[in-house]
DNA sequence: TTAAAAAATCGACCTGAGTCGAATTTTTAA
DNA sequence: TTAAAAATTCGACTCAGGTCGATTTTTTAA
């Protein structure tokens, strides 16, 4: 009788998680006390904080599920044939979509991912780096068909398109873009700029 | 007998200032409360918040200062028959010199500009109106001289590289990158991807 | 079976950000 | 000059995140 423990301890902390879920969808983030929360999970206040670490923690397990259902969309979105822009933008968008969906969840993703403080990079890292496994084999794939310069490493292209697009959400967390297909549209043109440059050809 | 009370108010807002100055160097931004600012400047708690409406707010009116700082530093160098990619680098590796050496200010910055709370927009929008007014000329004299593109849209192609500079910024806080130089050459290899384009030219 | 060890639970407590209305200071205008 | 109006100052208060150690539950092993 020794799985018990381990058993509950999963129990408690679903309970947790599908309390959040429950009192982030309905009175936001901010206005969710973590009182509110332990009590909703049936469970004392101190407890939470055996499971979590801090209250931004609950959110980003959270996300990691939601990140979890996104690439699962975009892996059995069929791109066969489709350009490297194309599936860029597939791609985006679906992640785009959850945070025009959900601001403040996708403020709160977005400052703890790009700009963590030294406790979180650690979630924040394992949080990018799925997405470095989502990415890398399109951009392989791109390199093979000849779409994308073979002389430049990964690393950086993935990170020239990410930047593009934390850029483009930017501008719509400022309020300079303001629909769904504003933002999708802006990254687009971005991408088809990099991928074209910005300094002239001289054909 | 009018300009009194003008005059007293903005000997006020500058003692804050100086005392958040010296507290922020001294302890650092969070472990720096209201009520130590407050006995700094020499007034209580409330008064403090009758002059900025909240904490990060005197944060970012620190940064503005700063930020003036940089830009007349910016302005100052020589810049003649530099090329684009050049001028660029001297701007960004300045103005990341400021996030290198005070991060815990560096990341509140980077978080509010891009991804301000919708309360926080108006302060925000500011921060960034003064990087394209630095900009823009920059670009429109690179367009003068053939090194970019006379077919893109000014704001985007300034969207481009201020979101890889972000990206490289980014990652120094992720902790991907670890030196000052390090970051440096990050966005610089980015820039010059950017420029040349990431899709082979056919040429 | 049981008692000591280990892990988990809990809520009182601490701290700091931000609010509020009473008290004070400055301005206005008669 | 003065009294009413307007603006400013202030710290007690509220509220929420996070800590801590006393208490309860579970596991171990004898």
């Amino acid at each position: 009788m020794s799985g018990k423990r381990e058993q509950k301890k999963r129990r408690t902390k679903m309970a947790i998680l599908e309390a959040a879920v429950q009192l982030f969808s309905e009175k936001g983030y901010e206005r969710t006390s973590i009182t509110d929360l332990a009590e909703a999970a049936g469970i004392g206040k101190g407890t939470v904080y055996s499971y979590f670490r801090k209250k931004s923690d609950i959110f980003l397990a959270f996300c990691e599920e939601q990140l979890e259902t996104i690439s699962t969309t975009i892996l059995e979105t069929d791109t066969a044939g489709m350009s490297l822009l194309d599936r860029l933008v597939v791609l985006y968008r679906e992640d785009f979509r959850f945070i025009f969906h959900h601001p403040e969840f996708g403020r709160i993703l977005m400052r703890e991912t790009f700009f963590p403080k030294d406790l979180d990079v650690e979630v924040s890292r394992r949080l990018d780096d799925r997405y470095i496994d989502l990415l890398v084999p399109l951009l392989q794939k791109a390199q093979a068909r000849n779409e994308l310069r073979r002389d430049l490493e990964l690393t950086l292209v993935l990170g020239h398109f990410y930047g593009l697009y934390c850029m483009a959400v930017s501008a719509w967390f400022t309020g300079r873009l303001h629909t769904e297909e504003d933002v999708v549209m802006a990254f687009t043109s971005l991408f088809e700029q990099a991928l074209q440059g910005l300094a002239p050809s001289f054909t």
